[in-house]
DNA sequence: ATTTATGCAAATCCTTTGCAAATCT
DNA sequence: AGATTTGCAAAGGATTTGCATAAAT
């Protein structure tokens, strides 16, 4: 009954709620009410979150049932592992984005209003394979981030130069 | 006598301890003795640290004036500001290397041994710029990192295939 | 003489943990 | 039943802050 299950084998065929169900049967952990709410509302979500943003769309959830902060932090961590979500650190705080069926990107970060603005490029990709077969290191994973200051952020702040003060 | 200073205008003419004192003095701030040593401890350092490590160093100097904690965390922002240093997040804590005279380069990260490898990319910098071109983004800086397992590491677990479990 | 810096202790922020009670299989 | 999960409260670790005192200009 509890299918042979490991990462990396596993076709885009699942739905996230149900990769990460098998996701929990391989490992012998349990479907709980409360990881059920959890990555259902983080599907209802596309865009990046923190663990705050969730707890408090959760919040606003007809789903009265509560779900604590540790469990929220727990279960993340597991859909994490799970390679559902991506977790990345903005200074100091994790902020997770869809991991999963998702195309690979990376992303510009304006230092000014906190937007974060997807990218990908193939170019990229080669370049990882290349610098990492000349260090003959074994690439697991990577973090691409462009800061600065977005399109809109420059019009609206023309006259005032000082951004680098900031 | 306080001349006139900016950031960008200053050619790598100045030494690492003489570029602080300048942007100390443009900013109406004061060369104090703890700055003064943590300048010089950090100028003796090449590699990458952290504020713990720089503490540590620092209690073995001969400099037995103390400096505390919190002046440190105080001083490394400034050197940051001052484009000195760089600063990065690996896995919750602040990181810093340096930045000034310094050749642009980024890295990969062995998240078995902890272990920062440098590399530079021209190919890179294109990209950035290509990028941020077409979202008429302004770039000021980024964060790359190729996360995986270094060679080292590959060699000594050659047998012990779960790295991606850990 | 002013004003900025320092050190101390305590506070913050985000995240994690110990443990008894509740919940899954 | 037997094991895993949950929620609570409290701990944790890194970094920051309030404030009285010390030091720099």
């Amino acid at each position: 009954m509890a299918q042979e299950f490991s990462l990396g084998t596993v076709e885009v065929a699942l739905s996230p709620i149900e990769r990460f169900e098998e996701f929990l049967q391989s490992r012998g952990k349990r479907i709980t009410v409360q990881r059920r709410i959890i990555v259902q509302q983080v599907a209802r979500r596309h865009e990046h979150f923190d663990a705050d943003q969730l707890l408090a769309d959760l919040a606003k959830t007809p789903d009265h049932r509560k779900v604590s902060r540790p469990t929220v932090y727990r279960t993340l961590a597991e859909m994490t592992e799970a390679g559902l979500l991506r977790k990345m650190d903005l200074s100091g705080r994790a902020v997770y984005e869809h991991d999963y069926g998702y195309p690979q990107h990376d992303h510009l970060y304006c230092q000014q209003c906190h937007k974060l603005i997807e990218f990908s490029s193939d170019d990229l990709l080669k370049l990882i394979d290349a610098v990492s077969r000349e260090h003959q290191f074994r690439v697991l994973g990577h973090r691409f981030i462009i800061t600065g200051q977005c399109a809109d952020c420059r019009r609206s702040r023309q006259a005032n130069r000082r951004l680098e003060l900031v």
